[in-house]
RNA sequence: GCUCACGUAGCUCAGUCGGUAGAGCACGUCCUUGGUAAGGACGAGGUCACCGGUUCGAUUCCGGUCGUGAGCUCCA
């Protein structure tokens, strides 16, 4: 006699096990025929599975949180039984939910095209509209091995092999088709209306690349029409913001073959990069940091030493000179600092010692890895190594996690999630040292009061570290900031300082890097703002734009006037219209354009617009010096608009 | 590195079922001195990524290389 209670604290009683559809069908008919799963006790379930005892359930209907999940699950099957209807010798394998969608991949002779995809939805089209129900069976692991086996599913089989034996293996099947499932489904394939193939891509089974590669098939699904345009829009918008088509657009940077993932800054994109740096020389030097510069090509020894040689050996861009020697382009900087603290003698009293640099690492990235600035071969790291005694490792760490912080909410980054990694497969040094590191490092973010996540197997091949993960505008993260607790390379080059017991001790090193690399968080920078950089960052800050040439000698008095103020200023005195002018330096979003005709000569003003097309009037120039330096000192949180 | 797609003017793209190419924007010259997102006329500009092969002839077909894009793998 279960007794069913409903969301709304309602609950009805039942003279024997009841279904999920049968109690829905019991509210209303509406919602029976609405129903796309059931959520028993929290676990999402069929609509079809009984219910023996008291419960707690939510009907799962396309308003329901869970329903996505459940429709794009059971829509990857759609694509599976579509694909098999078509392609009857490909092998189904997996097809889990995706943020946004799902893709299933198949094991097939020969890779899906464009053409073939359009034949799947398609068919896939059709099988919704059959309306086929889906039915939940159940079969024990070794009869469904063989069952698959039989099929030719071979991929299958051995997904199944893999599950405990003596399991009960649930299926799912719709039409003629039947597959291995977890589950749940909806209950029939009518259900399964918005759905959209995206792509067809390469991807190795069970996600080694030692393994041969299938085709998996990315799709959408949504449950509105609506829903599916704005989801399709959203990557259109965020298409617009691609750093490569703003940074050509802009004139900030370009790439070309002959140096593949490596920069070329115009001049534009290298005062952004300058102010960066910058910002960031004021800062990290009142945290106490100094600044040094080590050699970019160093002997080989020398990373044989660090065990760079021997874990990343294969990703180092190395030269052999005319003296038969083999020099190693520095993918870090750390080794060179450790050089730096090597010299003389250091006492315990120095320390923490903390050396800084804005340090170019050549790293030689897989060329299916690189991807404009977000992924390259050559980059700029705001790099810095703190040596400290065991027991300065808490301050130091609690110090540099607040320096980190606080640097993100200056550029609007208030939405910053940290992840824990901890001892990688591939590493170096005793597990003895790997437990302290750790131990010290978590000690550290306890003491700093943040929040963190673990991020099992992550670590540097030296050392655990922290990972500052940035939300931008729309929605994406990214893993810029680390902070890393090595107990390692400074003992294997040799570092040392005296205790005050007159002992040699090797130092702690802390890596730590707040950019990460000055590239891709330009490029971040870039997608964040969708190229508005902020006024303190844009390249050029101020226009000024002439009406006639009647204007010219005011505008360049006025240019030379805000240049020697410490702006960024462009003058355009061209003989085009002001309409003309105006679209133009919007479209390079330059934060304000300053306007001059006969009536602010007269009055010795500018009329001042602003790139999102905000008419602030006019004013002297002097105030809007003034007002612009405002917005400056307070790194855009205060715009001359508010 | 792997799979697939792509590479035509500075940019965005069209085109050639094999007979050495075209638009818009940008650029140059001239006209226009115009008040807040595109004034007009004319002009110049391409080794069709690179290297081979097939062919009387290749930008087009075939093979390779390089690069780019999406995804996979990787990211000290």
């Amino acid at each position: 006699m279960p007794v069913i209670t409903l969301p709304d604290g309602s609950q009805r009683t039942y003279d024997q096990p009841v279904t999920v559809a049968q109690v829905a069908a019991s509210i209303g008919s509406g919602l029976a025929k609405a129903a796309l799963a059931g959520k028993v006790g929290g676990k999402l379930v069929d609509t079809s599975s009984t219910i023996a005892q008291d419960a707690a359930l939510e009907i799962v209907t396309d308003k329901h949180p869970d329903a996505l999940e459940v429709i794009r699950h059971s829509t990857a099957h759609l694509l599976a039984q579509a694909t098999q209807a078509l392609f009857p010798d490909a092998q189904v394998t997996i097809g889990p939910v995706i943020e946004d969608g799902f893709y299933y991949d198949f094991a097939y002779k020969r890779p899906f095209t464009p053409d073939d995809l359009a034949a799947i939805e398609a068919k896939m089209a059709e099988l919704s509209k059959a309306d086929l129900p889906v039915q939940r069976s159940e079969m024990p692991r070794d009869e469904a091995v063989t069952f698959f086996k039989a099929k030719g599913e071979h991929y299958k089989a051995e997904i199944i092999a893999s599950i405990p034996a003596g399991e009960t293996i649930s299926l799912y099947g719709q039409g003629e088709w039947v597959d291995l499932c977890r589950g749940p489904h909806v209950p029939s394939t009518g259900k399964l209306k918005v759905f959209k193939l995206m792509k067809v891509a390469g991807a190795y089974w069970r996600g080694d690349s030692r393994n041969e590669m299938l085709q998996r098939v990315y799709g959408t699904a949504w449950t509105s029409e609506k829903d599916l345009k704005d989801y399709l829009t959203r990557l259109e918008e965020a298409e617009k913001r691609d750093h490569r088509k703003i940074g050509r657009e802009l004139d900030l940077f370009h790439m070309q073959e002959e140096a593949p993932g490596a920069v070329f800054w115009h001049p534009k994109g290298w005062r952004v990069f300058q102010s960066l740096i910058a910002y960031m020389r004021d800062k990290q030097q009142a945290a106490g940091f100094d600044e040094v510069n080590g050699p970019e090509l160093m002997d080989r020894s020398l990373w044989e030493a660090s065990g760079h040689w021997e874990k990343f050996g294969e990703n180092m861009f190395t030269t052999q000179t005319p003296d038969e020697r083999v020099y190693a382009i520095k993918p870090m900087n750390c080794p060179g600092h450790v050089q730096i603290f090597r010299q003389g003698i250091r006492s315990y009293r120095d320390l923490p010692v903390r050396f800084a640099e804005f340090g170019k690492v050549h790293r030689y990235e897989p060329s299916g890895a690189l991807h404009g600035l977000m992924r390259v071969r050559a980059f700029t790291q705001d790099d810095a190594h703190i040596f400290v005694t065991p027991d300065q490792i808490t301050s130091e760490s609690v110090a540099v996690t607040k320096l980190i912080l606080d640097i993100y909410r200056d550029f609007g980054f208030d939405d910053v999630r940290i992840k824990f990694s901890d001892r990688p497969a591939k590493r170096v040094g005793s597990d003895e040292i790997w437990d302290r590191a750790e131990a010290a490092l978590k000690a550290a973010a306890d003491a700093a009061g943040i929040a963190y996540s673990l991020n099992p197997g992550e670590g540097a091949f030296y050392g655990p570290k922290l990972e500052f993960v940035l939300r931008d505008a729309i929605g994406r993260d990214w893993q810029c900031g680390t902070l890393q607790v090595d107990l390692n390379l400074p003992g294997r080059l040799g570092a040392h300082y005296i205790d005050e017991h007159s002992q040699k001790q090797t130092p702690v090193m802390l890596h730590r890097a707040i950019f990460g690399s000055l590239e891709r968080f330009l490029g971040i920078l870039i997608e964040h703002h969708s190229g508005r950089l902020p006024a303190w960052l844009a390249p050029t800050q101020v226009a000024l734009l002439s009406i006639t040439d009647r204007q010219d000698d005011y505008l360049r008095a006025l240019s030379e006037s805000l240049k020697n103020q410490g702006l960024r200023v462009e003058t355009d005195l061209r003989n085009e219209k002001i309409g003309f002018k105006i679209r133009e330096h919007t479209l390079q979003r330059v934060p304000y354009l300053l306007v001059a005709g006969d009536k602010e000569v007269a009055a010795g003003l500018v009329s001042v617009r602003t790139r999102n097309g905000k008419d602030l009037g006019q004013m002297t120039p002097q105030t809007f010096v003034e007002r612009l330096g405002i917005e400056l000192g307070s790194r855009g949180r205060r715009t001359l608009e508010d």
